[in-house]
DNA sequence: TTCTACCTACCAACATGTAAGTAATTTAGT
DNA sequence: ACTAAATTACTTACATGTTGGTAGGTAGAA
């Protein structure tokens, strides 16, 4: 390893790069505050991604989504067999990520991007993120866990939900996210009928 | 009335505003822009609003959230004594709007504003909008139109999920999004215990 | 000597905000 | 009623600071 890791460089800068544009949004952060985020100047980061900041959000988004799937993937694993035990995992993982804000994404963020990047990006948060939800909630109908519904609907509608949390002052309401998410859940579980028995089974 | 009416002239700033800064946030839209967009020079903006940007923006931020708060109380009056009707009003109007965007507000763009308006602001949300939505649930609850459960959480959530509707590309879908917001009220509603028969009486 | 991973210094574009000027209208004085 | 002063609603021009991006240099490792 030498004195200063050369890989981790990179990593770094797109941490930081992350951490401000999740705050802040695309243009209200300058290459400056993410470089001395991290002892750098702002040109020093043209040498890692010589695209500008265009490139760089790019990527800092595409590495967000991706975690985020793979967060939320293992989250619904580690909330067992049941879809409220997955739904719980998935509103414990969102909530302790900084919120995706998917509609600044979708409005404002996107728009500073070329349109091809900014459709894979959106490709990218249906195919990693909604559709795993969906496809919870699918196979919980085909079993006769939950009655019938809309899952891609409500795939979204619960990303939403949880989403919107983030936005609610922990200070007013007295309760913390999680526990405000999971009761969500379960009205909304409870509006498509789901039945929680039936799993006991094998 | 004069050849150009002066009352007007400043009505026409905030609305070009209001258009502006709800599609790309506060940051990424200019005094230029603003001014341009109907006819003047960005200079002009300082005659109407000498505390300039700050001062314009929570101007036109005070007036959208009480256009949002008179417009929910007339859609929720117009849907009728039922809560599911309500809702559904409440959800066509929000809808009809530009998205607020809550958690891009609360994160971003009033963290340009000096503190005490940006909490000033977000009082007036809670006061003007979710306080509306979180008594007709209240008073639902107390009537036994609903079962037990949390009106002020609701409220939350159910501004959460039909604002975040505004982030779904219809196309994608192919409903359009007051048909996917009424699904998803009716999933909330039957969830906690919503019974339909009680209002006929009286 | 060459490559890596930066830094310093710079540029043009554009941001907010200010100063000063101006055409058109209101108001006031006689 | 007629003129002079003041006000309104802007404009042009500019001061000042930041922005993304570029050019060229450099300390240390290979």
């Amino acid at each position: 390893m030498s004195p200063v890791d050369p890989v981790d460089a990179r990593g770094r800068v797109l941490d930081s790069a992350e951490l401000l544009f999740a705050g802040k949004g695309f243009d209200s952060v300058t290459l400056r505050d993410i470089a001395s985020a991290i002892g750098l100047t702002h040109a020093a980061l043209y040498y890692h991604f010589p695209g500008g900041k265009e490139e760089l959000f790019a990527e800092v988004m595409e590495r967000n989504i991706r975690r985020h799937g793979a967060g939320l993937a293992a989250a619904m694993l580690a909330g067992g067999p049941s879809l409220r035990g997955k739904l719980r995992g998935a509103a414990a993982w969102l909530l302790s990520q900084p919120p995706m804000d998917l509609i600044r994404m979708a409005e404002t963020d996107l728009k500073a991007l070329p349109p091809e990047a900014a459709r894979r990006l959106m490709d990218l948060v249906y195919e990693l993120i909604l559709r795993k939800l969906q496809s919870e909630i699918e196979a919980a109908r085909a079993s006769g866990e939950v009655g019938a519904c809309d899952p891609g609907l409500l795939a979204g509608g619960l990303l939403g939900l949880v989403e919107s949390l983030h936005s609610v002052p922990v200070a007013i309401v007295g309760r913390d996210r999680y526990a405000m998410g999971c009761e969500l859940i379960d009205v909304i579980l409870k509006g498509i009928d789901y039945r929680e028995e039936h799993h006991a089974g094998s």
